[in-house]
DNA sequence: AACTCGTGGGC
DNA sequence: TGCCCAAGAGT
């Protein structure tokens, strides 16, 4: 390992980070319940992003006791538009741990804040360093690529020994004394100085004399992430059924995306097809269509996520009043209000502005 | 331990 | 346009 003493990493950062940081909500409490929400939130989301949700789950829910009363699709619902809505699920399962079996305050130490849904090693340092000031390094996206450049780490941040490798540095960086404020500024100079790709003044950066990509002139090369993201295309039909002026919604269960969340009914073939065919291999549908109008026929909709290309087509077909419809499993009417009260994913929000846009 | 889970912005 | 990736965690 490398010999930091004559380094002064921690001094020049964090002095760095006393000009130069932004003033954010989160950092103006040391309260672990707006710590630890700000974290869950900001997990793989840029702070311009989850800036708007962590001012909504404050004000909606400004102690873990009222996070902890919500139902579930409530906090869905004010998660919506935000992505990886198992963190929104954890968030209220935690929220419900902490006032059920710590009466309500939070686990003020690394390894018992690890034993909390949602709350990994990366989370667990972060509240456990800014709540606590407890010596524990965090390690997340911008750390790899510091660390990775200033010493000119090769691992690839991708493989299973790049955690071990890269603590190792983290840790031995951090001073026991002031863990708060060397683990806000180590991510605020990635995020601001130490960018991804090819940073755009590494002339005058502080580590400028001692950093080995910029002597090598290696920064956008470094860090090394060799896995790429296979991904899986995918063929929606949504049928928006609609009778009597109330709407047949789904909630979504089981291993796939949107966990939770509501949308239609819904025929996935597995490759792109027409209605007849598709008819043809659901008769339960075939016989609903037959005692229905077909009011619009959507175009392509293409939602792209990072495993998934879903190719997708909505059919909103109104169902005669007198017709029974009895509706599969997970399956219930909602009138327009509770549909719009109810979470849903942006896809099926996309369609549905498009669509009350189309039917006004 | 590889795979999965969203969305939006930048170039 | 397609690709990268952004304060990761669960399985």
């Amino acid at each position: 390992m490398t010999d930091f003493s004559q380094f002064h990493f921690s001094q020049k950062l964090t002095q760095w980070y006393e000009i130069h940081k932004r003033d954010l909500p989160w950092r103006n409490t040391t309260n672990p319940y707006y710590i630890w929400l700000s974290e869950i939130i900001l997990q793989q989301t840029r702070v311009v992003q989850g800036m708007p949700y962590y001012y909504k789950f404050v004000e909606a829910f400004p102690t873990v006791f009222d996070l902890a009363a919500a139902d579930e699709a409530e906090v869905l619902r004010l998660w919506q538009g935000l992505g990886y809505y198992s963190r929104a699920r954890n968030l209220h399962k935690t929220a419900k741990m902490v006032v059920d079996e710590y009466d309500g305050v939070f686990p003020d130490s690394y390894q018992e804040l690890l034993k909390l849904k949602g709350v990994g090693s990366y989370t667990a340092a972060a509240i456990a360093s800014f709540s606590y000031n407890e010596p524990v390094a965090v390690l997340d996206g911008n750390v790899y690529r510091v660390l990775s450049r200033v010493f000119g780490i090769e691992t690839d941040i991708a493989s299973n020994e790049a955690k071990k490798v890269y603590s190792e540095y983290a840790q031995a960086l951090l001073p026991t004394n002031n863990a708060n404020t060397h683990n806000q500024a180590i991510m605020e100079f990635g995020a601001m100085q130490c960018t991804p790709g090819t940073p755009s003044d590494c002339m005058f950066c502080i580590f400028a004399n001692e950093c080995v990509a910029h002597a090598q002139g290696r920064q956008a090369v470094l860090p090394i992430k060799s896995k790429k993201v296979k991904v899986k295309e995918r063929f929606f039909h949504y049928f928006l059924l609609e009778q009597n002026e109330k709407f047949v919604m789904r909630k979504r269960v089981g291993r796939d995306v949107w966990e939770g969340m509501y949308d239609f009914y819904l025929l996935e073939p597995s490759e792109s097809s027409q209605l007849d065919d598709l008819l043809e291999q659901d008769h339960w549908l075939k016989e609903v269509i037959s005692n229905a109008v077909i009011l619009n026929e959507s175009g392509n909709f293409t939602h792209v996520l990072t495993h998934q290309k879903i190719q997708t087509k909505f059919w909103h077909i109104r169902v005669n009043a007198d017709f029974s419809l009895n509706l599969p499993e997970n399956h219930a009417f909602y009138n327009l209000s509770e549909v719009d009260d109810l979470p849903k994913s942006t896809l099926v929000n996309n369609y549905l502005t498009q669509e009350s846009k189309i039917l006004a």
